[in-house]
DNA sequence: AATACATGTAATCATAATTGTTACAGATAC
DNA sequence: GTATCTGTAACAATTATGATTACATGTATT
C-alpha cells in the first residue's frame, strides 16, 4: 500500500507554477512536465484551488500561486489533495467479537497509537515548505 | 487510502495468544475473535511465524509467542505483515519529463522528505511493545 | 492403518481506489 | 463566432484488499 501519487504530483504542480511564474502555466504545460493527462492535472488543480493554494479560472489559461512559497507547507498540499483522512492512515478491522476481552478492547487500545504515528508523520510534512523544495531544485540546477 | 488492516489484525492475534496462553489458540479461535475467516488468520500466522514472532506447526493446534511480550514492538508486527515497504509509504509519479528543471529533479528532492516522514511514523511504532498493548487491555478489563 | 482435526496454501471472487482517457459543457479573449 | 482554456463527468484498466472455498499435508489418537 502506498499513499496516492496525487500528493507528489500536487507538489510538482505548485513547484512548476513557481518556476514558470513569468509564463503561463496551463494544464497542458503541467501535464507535459508531470507526464500525465491534462484532465488529471485539472482535477488536481481544482483541489489545490479549493484549498486556497492556487488561483485558476475557467476560460483563462494558467494557474498562479495564491500564497507565498514560504507559507505553503507540504502538509497543506497533502490535505488539499485528500490522500489520507484524519485518523485513517491505518485501518482497523471493524467488528471484532465483543465476548472476547481482546475483541472488545483492541480498537480503543490501538487507535491512539495509530493516531500518534500518523501525527508524527504529518509533523514532518508540516515542517517543510514549498520554498524548501524550490530552493533544493534550484541548487541542483546550479541556478541559485 | 489506508494501510491494510492486516497490521491491526496481526496485533490482535498476538495479543490474544497472550491472553489465552493457558489454552489452545487455533486459527478458528482467533478468527472468531477477529471476526473473519480462519484462512485469513492462517495466512497472517504464516507471516508472523516467518518473522519469528510466533511458533506454529502444521498438524498441531495452537500458536505460541516466540518472544517475550516486551521484546515485540508494533514495528516488528508492521514489518511482519508486510503492509508498507521501505521508502514506499508515499508513491511518486514515475516518469516526469527530463527536459523540465522541475521534472528532472522532483523525485530526488521529494524522496528524502517522504522517507523522513515515513521513518517518523515508524519510530512511534518502534516505541510501543505488545506488553504495552496487553497491559492497556488488562487495565480496561480491570484485571490488572 | 484409519480417522479426526489442525495448519499451509492456492484459486477465485467482490469490492474499492488509482490513474488514464475521452468527451463535452461553460467561460473568456480575440 | 471562433479558438482556447478550465471544469467535470463517464468509463476502462490495473491493482490491493479481504472473504471464501477447497484441498494437500502433518500430527495425534484409537
Amino acid at each position: 500500500m502506498s499513499i496516492s501519487s496525487r500528493f507528489a504530483v500536487g507538489i510538482h504542480i505548485l513547484t512548476l507554477i513557481e518556476f514558470n511564474k513569468e509564463g503561463v502555466t496551463s494544464s497542458e504545460f503541467l501535464a507535459s512536465s508531470v507526464n500525465t493527462n491534462p484532465a488529471v492535472i485539472r482535477k488536481l488543480m481544482g483541489m489545490l484551488k479549493k484549498a486556497g493554494l492556487i488561483e485558476v479560472n475557467p476560460g483563462i489559461a494558467g494557474a498562479k500561486l495564491a500564497k507565498e512559497l514560504s507559507d505553503i507547507t507540504l502538509f497543506d498540499v497533502y490535505k488539499a489533495v485528500n490522500v489520507v483522512q484524519e485518523k485513517e492512515l491505518f485501518s482497523i478491522h471493524e467488528t471484532p467479537h465483543p465476548n472476547c476481552p481482546v475483541g472488545r478492547n483492541i480498537q480503543n487500545t490501538i487507535e491512539p497509537i495509530f493516531t500518534a504515528a500518523q501525527l508524527a508523520m504529518e509533523k514532518v510534512l508540516r515542517n517543510v515548505t514549498l520554498e524548501d523544495v524550490v530552493k533544493d531544485i534550484a541548487t541542483k540546477e546550479n541556478i541559485c
